[in-house]
RNA sequence: GAGGGUAUAGCUCAGUUAGGUAGAGCAACUGACUUUUAAUCAGUAGGUCGCAGGUUCGAUCCCUGCUACCCUCACCA
């Protein structure tokens, strides 16, 4: 079937270059954005004439009269192709050499019709460009899932939800990069390939570097590189980039995510937290007219209405912990006793159960936009310990609907306690068999040494921001090509096929040009 | 990594109650139609029922394995 009408679209492009023309087009000048069109005939309504171009999205042809639609970036027109108007032209049309889905570009007068629809009336059209394949249903769209990420480019055109919600990623960003630009803040770009992978507890991709002979990690995070920046006078600096995390993939993880990391010199983790506050709070004002959003937590529950208007919720870890969890968390004995109910392992640090523990009955309840801070040293090995308070970290994490979206810190500024909070972790991650090889970044270690100003550093995960205030429960609907799994045909089967074959011819010449 | 679910025409979905090789709408094709907008009407064509085995006289349906995706959990941001 589907070759069938591969074979009819492409007797039409046949027809099309019988006459002279190409179905495949050239640029075209003075097209007008639809929605210009449209402001600009609810202003003058006589005589107005326009250009547009698309792809035409749905036919209704009515004889000698045929509507359809025509969808741009800016929105949609509809098109009255009249038989009057374009003479011998219009046969193309009602014999259907022209299809929906096409790619076309038509002038003409704007008028309205009987109903009262803003129309393009064609006194001429050009065909662009002539797909192959049919559109999917004009109704439903594109609804499964799967297809809709491997094939990005239908879902796109096929489902205008889906455009919106990337559109507003890009406004999302755009308004990130702008409010720290107005703070003064500049925008850097750090190693995405790294010697050694630092900045968080998380597993990396290796690659391998042939002309030099190394292994390098793709960055887990850009942290040790943005305050090698501090050390040297950039004193406020971000990135909005990816990072890359070699584990589990599910609702609300990608293997690459996009991060913004702030780090401002003379600030502290609460200068960080007026700064999250503002960014988002502005964020979702801006994106969708209203600091509240409608977001689903999980498949099971109604939506919940997320109240982004500020000042958000503090409370420290250790409030938090006695409230949901019952006592103290200094209360040691019942930490552990708690753990082994929930069937822990009592040989960890107490610390790191009761952070367990604040996981499974905190987390669920910091639904509205939270910030939890002063968290346990214990737990952050690259944050500043609160003044007089050895044992409490100036940190923040800033959870919402459960999810933390941000974490920030007062940052390390110490060479010497740097050095001994990393060689602590390596020594510390010895129940994890995975960390085994894990290395201390000396050339951080020496920047420090050249003196790094006190400072405030920040993550935001972008990707979870846009899931947020777009109201999308699954990271895959936020990233334009997220990561699947190559589908195995017996196609794919014979490409890897010859690939490899082709690979090691090719291999030798490059030897050979080196020698 | 564990458990559950889904896979039928290009798309959206029925269905085979309990095994006898499938159906609608849209899209396509032919025709009618000058104001529709999920246009309408008449007709035509389109399927290896995810892949590979097994049971059976016979499998899209039952069984096993595999693949992809979704959900829940674990790891993580």
């Amino acid at each position: 079937m589907e070759d069938e009408i591969r074979r009819k679209r492409l007797e039409k492009i046949e027809t099309i270059r019988e006459t002279g023309a190409d179905p495949y087009g050239r640029r075209v000048d003075g097209i007008e954005p639809i929605a210009d069109v449209l402001a600009r005939f609810e202003k003058e309504e006589e005589g107005v004439k326009a250009k547009v171009a698309g792809r035409l999205m749905s036919m209704r042809p009515h004889g000698n009269l045929t509507f359809a639609d025509l969808r741009d970036r800016t929105g949609r027109i509809q098109l009255g192709f009249h038989k009057k108007l374009l003479g011998d032209a219009y046969a193309y049309i009602k014999k259907k050499v022209i299809d929906p889905g096409d790619i076309v570009t038509v002038e003409g007068e704007v008028g309205r019709t009987k109903t009262g629809e803003v129309t393009v009336f064609p006194e001429s059209y050009v065909l662009l460009a002539k797909p192959l394949r049919p559109l999917p249903e004009k109704y439903h769209g594109l609804k499964d899932v799967e297809l809709r990420s491997r094939m990005r480019y239908v879902d796109l055109f096929a489902n205008p939800e889906s455009m919106e919600v990337f559109v507003k990623r890009t406004k999302i960003v755009e308004y990130m990069r702008r409010h720290l630009s107005g703070r003064g803040f500049l925008e850097v770009e750090t190693p995405m390939m790294q010697p050694i992978p630092g900045g968080a507890a998380a597993r990396p991709f290796t690659t391998h570097h042939n002309a030099l002979d190394i292994d390098l990690f793709l960055r887990v995070a850009p942290e040790l590189y943005l305050k090698r920046l501090l050390v040297g006078g950039m004193e406020r600096v971000f990135e909005i980039n990816r990072n890359f995390r070699n584990e589990g993939v599910d609702r609300s993880h990608n293997p690459e995510f996009t991060m913004l990391e702030v780090y401002e010199a003379y600030s502290d983790y609460r200068g960080m937290m007026d700064l999250t506050e503002a960014i988002l709070s502005g964020c979702a004002k801006e994106i969708n007219d209203d600091y509240r959003t409608a977001f689903q937590m999980s498949s099971d529950e109604e939506p919940v209405e997320i109240d982004f208007t500020p000042p958000f919720a503090r409370k420290t870890y250790d409030e938090l912990f006695e409230e949901h969890v019952g006592f103290p968390r200094a209360d040691e004995e019942a930490v552990r006793k708690k753990a082994d109910e929930q069937g822990e392992d009592l040989s960890l640090p107490v610390p790191v159960l009761a952070d367990i523990l604040f996981e499974i009955f905190v987390e669920v309840h910091l639904v509205q936009p939270t910030f939890v801070y002063d968290y346990p040293v214990e737990i952050c090995p690259l944050t500043k310990a609160k003044q007089g308070v050895p044992e409490i970290a100036e940190r923040f994490e800033l959870f919402i609907a459960r999810t933390e979206i941000a974490n920030a810190f007062t940052e390390l500024n110490d060479p010497v306690v740097q050095r001994q909070r990393f060689e602590d972790q390596l020594e510390g991650t010895g129940v994890d068999g995975e960390k085994a090889g894990k290395k201390i970044d000396e050339d951080f270690i020496t920047a420090l040494e050249y003196g790094m100003p006190p400072a405030g550093g920040l993550g935001i995960g972008i990707d979870r921001v846009v899931m947020l205030l777009c109201g999308v429960p699954n990271i895959r609907e936020v990233i334009l090509f997220p990561l699947l799994k190559p589908k195995e045909t017996a196609e794919t089967r014979i490409e890897s096929i010859e690939y490899g074959e082709i690979d090691l011819p090719i291999d030798k010449l490059n030897n050979a040009e080196e020698e």
